[in-house]
DNA sequence: TATTAGCACTCATTTATTTCGAGTGCTAAC
DNA sequence: GTTAGCACTCGAAATAAATGAGTGCTAATA
């Protein structure tokens, strides 16, 4: 992504005042402004006419005739790639230690989308970790009552699964015994996606296990293993939207909260954030290259973090075009930092 | 709650006419409207002498001068109250069935909210049953590893509640088992209010358990049982709001899109609603009435249900307070029986 | 006494008209 | 290559006028 030849270095300077005057004013940018605003001395019409070249190269556009240039999702994504510059530290300091680590993996995560919102004033949220090739670190079935068995799967980093299992009849002491030695023995340590329906279906065979009922609960044991469907979502500032005009009229407004309501939109954002790491685990989405439609007319940053042996999470932030990336993207490290750092990974880079 | 003595009949019929037409449209509804509207051949001058005196004894107002009438939160109470006449059936086939058993509470739940936002075209919310004075079934503690043992408790219908526990060291699998035995013969099929900090001391005294340890788990478990911060509120259709021009204004529309993602506000409500049940389980509030201030101009309707063993939730719905009232109450009625039914209640009335 | 026709008046809403000024593109001179 | 200067554009804000639904009151009517 070498960066276009016909642009100049002034021609950067200047599409960089008017990216960063437009971040902190949202309004369009004239050439009059821009004279004041860079070190350079010229003239407004010299400005306008290199303002005309930045124009047609497509980095900038006027809202309408006779109004000041705005950037384009190509100038936003320039400035984004090379003309920003890392403020660092500033927030740090405020910042670390904010999470309390606990074992309810749940509230962290909570929090973290709070403190995120509370800290950049954009919408946020949080996936709770996918135990992508997670392990299994502990099983076990235990009688309830006559017709119920409750299932208890511990997976690494501590997430805890249970399920109510329907049993027709008593399973007898012995038998449940014999189930959780061969659970526990041959499962543990594994990881989820070794453990496939075919497995168990061997299992069943060496175990010679003949009863329909145990059969009965062991296919219900790898059901709920695999049950990917509780990545939650946590959210935060999702009304924050209303403080930028340009996503705060009713149909914006409307569509993006009902994605922060329904969440799907943002599992799959999640999903995809995933799939295509890469930058340090930070992503830039500007405008139309963000995979979820709703969010054609903003911004979205995404960082990935891990807890405990390969389970990743996604934060994220969704704001206006317009957004403070430096900061943004700053607060996003930091909060990834603490995630990593509060189940002991190493802090990146 | 005897109807003012100083409305006549002919002031009643008025008074429901101008609700009605103004539920409908959401337009301030003038004497000429009234004359078509109504049976009684009045001529609109009549009429107005009515709305004056109606004015005057607070059941409508003009929200200007030259302006038709609207129903003052007082005028909205005595149509709830006495006006109002039930419509019974028309949806009742439709919505029977739309809930599908499962043993996930939590997914039934989730539906719930959603169908009743379809069904109403408002904001809903469903709160997951609290466990009031309900019992304790099941408990069990496991070692997971070295360090950490899991904790899991199921409660009357089928609530599990886990909880892994640090431990400093390991502990014997003679003592885990001599613990798993107390508890359970102890505690099981106690209501968990019964289940104080001093049972559990005096508990651990009785079993002469002395070792540290032991002494802490016990306390762990105790503490569980007790956590009540699971209310989970399932909420829908939020954005519902702003087909209502008198909520969708930045600053309303925001308050409650707000007290929808923190969810606190709702929580309150629900423990205010179970608080204070009567009515048949269905409250109104209208306008300020509710308990929730950011609410304060839309009208809340809320209903108890119940499943198993005397864990009570609540489903609601909140809109502008020109919502269709009998519509609510009646959906709200049928999604309460059926879920109640769900588990195995008896419908109401 | 209760009802009604009639009329003057009010006031939010809509539409049209004007003014204002920030910003542009272009040209000609430096 | 840069700049001063100027005519032009067009959104936004202010002002004015037109519209019309609805009212309250008075005087006539049944």
């Amino acid at each position: 992504m070498a960066v276009d030849a016909s642009l100049s270095e002034r021609k950067l300077i200047i599409l960089k005042a008017i990216i960063q005057n437009y971040l902190e004013t949202g309004e369009p940018v004239g050439s009059r402004t821009l004279t004041k605003y860079t070190d350079l001395n010229l003239s407004s019409a010299t400005i306008r006419n290199e303002m005309a070249d930045l124009e047609d190269l497509g980095y900038i556009f006027q809202p309408h005739t006779s109004a000041g240039r705005i950037p384009s999702d190509k100038g936003y994504r320039l400035y984004v790639d090379m003309l920003m510059e890392d403020k660092e530290q500033e927030i740090t300091e405020r910042e670390n230690g904010l999470l309390e680590k606990t074992d309810k993996v749940e509230k962290v995560l909570r929090q973290a989308a709070k403190v995120l919102a509370a800290n950049t004033n954009y919408a946020t949220m949080v996936s709770s970790p996918v135990n992508n090739r997670n392990t299994l670190k502990f099983i076990q079935l235990s009688q309830v009552d006559a017709e119920q068995i409750v299932a208890v799967i511990v997976l690494g980093g501590n997430v805890i699964k249970n399920k109510i299992i329907e049993v027709g009849e008593t399973l007898s002491n012995e038998n449940l015994l014999k189930l959780n030695m061969l659970l526990n023995t041959t499962l543990n340590g594994m990881s989820i996606d070794q453990i496939t329906l075919g497995l168990i279906a061997r299992l069943k065979e060496q175990a010679g296990i003949h009863s329909k009922v145990v059969g009965h609960v062991l296919d219900a044991v790898a059901e709920i293993i695999h049950v990917e469907d509780d990545m939650e979502i946590y959210t935060s500032g999702a009304t924050n939207i209303f403080k930028y005009p340009e996503l705060s009229d009713k149909q914006s407004a409307q569509e993006i909260i009902s994605a922060f309501e329904e969440k799907q939109q943002l599992a799959d954002l999640v999903t995809e954030t995933l799939a295509s790491e890469n930058n340090h685990g930070i992503q830039v989405y500007i405008g139309d290259e963000t995979p979820v439609k709703t969010m054609r007319d903003c911004s979205v940053v995404t960082a990935t973090y891990e807890l405990g042996e390969g389970m990743k999470g996604t934060i994220g932030i969704i704001g206006p075009k317009r957004m403070d990336y430096e900061h943004v993207m700053k607060t996003l490290k930091t909060l990834q930092n603490e995630l990593d750092a509060i189940y002991n990974k190493d802090p990146k880079e």
